[in-house]
DNA sequence: CATGAATGAGGCTTCATTCAT
DNA sequence: AATGAATGAAGCCTCATTCAT
């Protein structure tokens, strides 16, 4: 596949296409002629480089990745705040679900289509949870939260927390201001984890 | 419509097979002639009492809407302890997200889909918001909870916490104990809001 | 049928509502819903005193033949100016085919349709022409006119040119005025049966 | 569309197949499969071509309009008779009638279904009119014709004359031989025009 | 006489995928 | 590699007509 550089640039012209279409007119509703339209090739084109609608999907959210990994919750440096950690963690999340907003509708979307796709989603999502995880065990160890908190269920719920606010704001269109949002989900996050603002 | 009890009951018959149907194969992959045969009726039957495959749906949603619409946050009478009326109120919600997890689903697919379900969505969640955050507004003016808070914005993200680890679980299938999701549920929801557990 | 004074009554509240009806959509476009909707019953009712849509539509055109049939050629009074005559019949023609244009049209596009509604209006023709035909002859038997022409083709062709200016101007909508319509008609009328206007 | 010369053969399959089933079965009676059966080709593949029925049914008359755009009346050429002319004319125009009368009746058919097609069959008379209208001015100028009569008007009159006759006869099935159409309509045509049959 | 729910055959249309060029 | 016409299964929906109440 793509081993010439024609090629390579047809299926690049295809995936960019592709996640034009999509997010204008989502995953169902566009159609194969629509997008090989957009990339101007025709369709038996699309065939030598994706097996299916499904595939081209997939090689979209992937190309999309990049953008879409937000950095999470930080490594908690020496010294560093962790509620200013937490902060800008959640505020890099907003911004980048802000920006992929369509992207991130679509996934949604196809999820709940395609059982692939789903079992996907899941797991990027779990792997998400358990880098956060791994952020709420340093604070437990360095003593700053309460050890009793299953790090991973309280990754879970806390980062549900932040992802179910951009889904409703970016996806299903509630008007929210995202200082509102980051506002209160650092807050929110702190309050639970037991931490305190640094003290000045 | 249905003035007559015969068309009544042919109507709720349909709205019961629709259901089943759904929840069995989904709203896309669902077919009218599925639900009218699941009804013992004809297509043309169907078309006497909805319009689309949409329309049926809302019926569906609609009649659903009672044991999905669970006590919530309920309202906090003297003495009772606020963090067990959160785990009861939590327990309640993962129940009966259990019990409609399949029509749960449903919805978030068929939201992604359809623009005007899409906005009654928004609505239904927004109902759902507004109780808890006058729930949550009762207990700061009782002096039990931190007065700094939002109270909206906050049941926005708590109330999105727990629907979105209820939709993990049931919907997309990771694998938790409703135990360990109330308990975790509750824990950080009494944190966040500055709740202590029930004196001894 | 209509035995009660009630049926009557029904009877012509649904021809009313067909006329209504068929005018506005087009006898295709109708259905027996909207029919049954505009006379406030029910279709079984409709089917109590009519068989088919095709039937209801044929009592509409009996209802209003009255106006429809307008003069045409009337006879040839001893001393009367025939193309006086001839004008006034054109433009009784025209006025008509205005106030039922919309009834015309039904007739042209039913003709298309249904076989047995063609041979009527062909019939409805025919009978036109022969009334003309014997005008034709009584003005050739007074000396008026060429005694070459067939009076009963003679007829077909004018009538046809008159209802054919009708045609196009009231239901195909051509805009054309009713006073150079009938100038028009009359003048080509007299001129091709070789008639003078009446000399002063 | 039909960029190959593949796809221009099957459009034009499509379109006589079109024809066909159109010309016998009338166009409200006529299936997408009919004619894809007669043009041995699957439903696909007329979607590829052609967006609706009606747009084949454009197609097909189109492709007629060749054969039945009949030369109207000829440019009367210096000594020519100016009657011999109208009669080649009209004889011309019923043959063609004749050739293509499922195709007339269809069109006067559709005209009263489709508004679209209504007003291109509006053109199409119109177009026709005028063409008539500039053989009566030549006849004008020539001090052969009165110079009162309104040529477009005279011309409508006139072309709607013959075309009614010709309707009545071949579409509605009035059954009249076509040597009297021609001598009556060409004779009327220069009763009213004013023309003397050609001096010996 | 009136009611209106029930019927169901069958039309139109869509679109992912194939394959000959 | 690219092309784009061809495929055809399958779904939604319409509406004149019937009939039990």
């Amino acid at each position: 596949m793509a081993v010439t550089a024609r090629g390579a640039r047809t299926r690049a012209a295809l995936v960019a296409a592709a996640r034009t279409v999509f997010e204008r007119d989502g995953f169902l509703a566009s159609r194969l002629t629509d997008i090989t339209a957009e990339a101007s090739c025709s369709v038996g084109t699309f065939y030598t480089h994706f097996a299916s609608k499904e595939e081209v999907f997939l090689a979209v959210m992937e190309a999309a990745q990049d953008d879409m990994l937000h950095p999470g919750m930080p490594h908690v440096e020496d010294g560093a705040d962790p509620v200013a950690v937490i902060e800008a963690s959640n505020r890099a999340y907003f911004d980048s679900y802000r920006r992929n907003a369509r992207l991130m509708m679509l996934q949604e979307q196809v999820a709940t289509i395609d059982d692939d796709f789903r079992r996907q989603r899941l797991e990027r999502g779990e792997t998400f949870v358990r880098r956060n995880a791994k952020g709420i065990s340093r604070l437990q160890d360095a003593g700053l939260v309460d050890a009793h908190l299953d790090p991973l269920m309280t990754a879970r719920a806390l980062s549900g927390m932040v992802a179910r606010l951009a889904y409703t704001t970016f996806a299903l269109g509630l008007d929210l201001a995202v200082d509102d949002l980051v506002e209160t989900s650092t807050r929110l996050w702190a309050n639970a984890l037991g931490l305190d603002a640094k003290p000045g």
